[in-house]
DNA sequence: ATATAAACGCAACTGGAGTTGTCTTTGGAG
DNA sequence: CTCCAAAGACAACTCCAGTTGCGTTTATAT
């Protein structure tokens, strides 16, 4: 007999209502100020269930990583390689400029900067969205936009790149002109074979 | 009378021993390990003492990461702006692998992430550096390389910010080629007038 | 309908980070 | 040499994140 288990009654509300909270205390407090007790009180779920069930604060942010996987990406399709890359860039920009989804963003690249499993769930993520963006440059290469070889990867990461740099590592401002002319950075150098 | 203060008593060993101890905490533990006690008792200076004056773990990375901004930094030259700027990514690369220096770098961007104050000392740390850095850019357009409203800043930015991504948001590995390829593309842009 | 095992709730406990009041040391001015 | 204010050491305390043992609920198989 197949013991299969199919989560559609307690456990499934006590998880749901655990997501929910760690995506609230995130966008509220941060990474920083996520704790297992206070996503247990919000959540109506008593801190022991949590603890064993997640483990620890890590536990939580690679759960919320797994189910903002599933949420869809719209990837933009403007004709042209130029103004496609140049919304992708944008799209990242503005997803961290959101108020409400800005933080709980922001919490994860925290969390993946100090926990190995929120790494290696941040990295699937990631590559999930490269993997549809990369789209974007292969329709340009089919319309002779972009040269045969170019690593459609290599240039959504030199694209958005800069953006992340300037969030989250030299801690600048980020406006829209930057955003667009590190697109068209990309896009120069896609278009010249150096990617 | 001036009450100017001068710190070569005391104080100054204090504070030297508590700097010492705070880089090599956060060599060993990162900066999720460090802890105001852990950093008391390898410094053999008493946890209220550095309880007072740093206050948390937050003004231990502030200070340490002003000490680090003193140590100068190693301006490639190699005559073309080609080989300088490849070098520039090459050594931000390598200085996140180094096995000693880099916990500590990886640690100064983990812990701008949650606290403003950090965020601020690394901002200023990485605006000396690219302030050195930019001008291997002037250089280059004093020779003719680039053309002349090169924004230097930003040449260093779109080149370095690819390895900065890998490192700290896709948690992808780091080879010498994607640090070249990184900085042929900046270049590429930058010649093409696009930064 | 009922049995049962997994999941959850609960209260009490543990340990360590951070705080406070007070005493002691020390560097430097006169 | 003497004095004193600033800085540090010390011990005791608080508070909260995380743990443990055990009783209770509940989803699901029969």
């Amino acid at each position: 007999m197949e013991t299969v288990k199919r989560p559609g009654g307690r456990s499934a509300r006590v998880r749901d209502a655990v997501r929910q909270a760690t995506l609230a205390e995130l966008a509220e407090r941060g990474f920083g100020g996520l704790t297992v007790e206070n996503v247990a009180e919000r959540s109506g779920v008593h801190k022991t269930t949590v603890y064993r069930r997640w483990g620890n604060v890590e536990g939580l942010i690679a759960d919320a990583l797994e189910l903002a996987r599933e949420e869809p990406w719209p990837i933009p399709d403007t004709g042209s390689i130029e103004g496609d890359l140049r919304d992708i860039v944008r799209l990242v920009r503005t997803g961290f400029d959101d108020p409400e989804a800005g933080p709980v963003a922001a919490a994860f690249v925290a969390a993946a900067m100090q926990s190995p499993d929120a790494a290696r769930s941040l990295h699937g993520f990631l590559a999930a969205r490269h993997e549809q963006s990369a789209q974007v440059v292969r329709r340009a290469v089919a319309r002779g936009e972009l040269p045969e070889g170019v690593d459609a990867h290599e240039v959504i990461r030199v694209a958005i790149a800069p953006v992340y740099y300037r969030l989250f590592v030299s801690h600048e401002p980020v406006t829209q002109d930057d955003a667009d002319r590190a697109a068209a950075a990309a896009l120069t150098a896609a278009r010249a074979g150096v990617l």
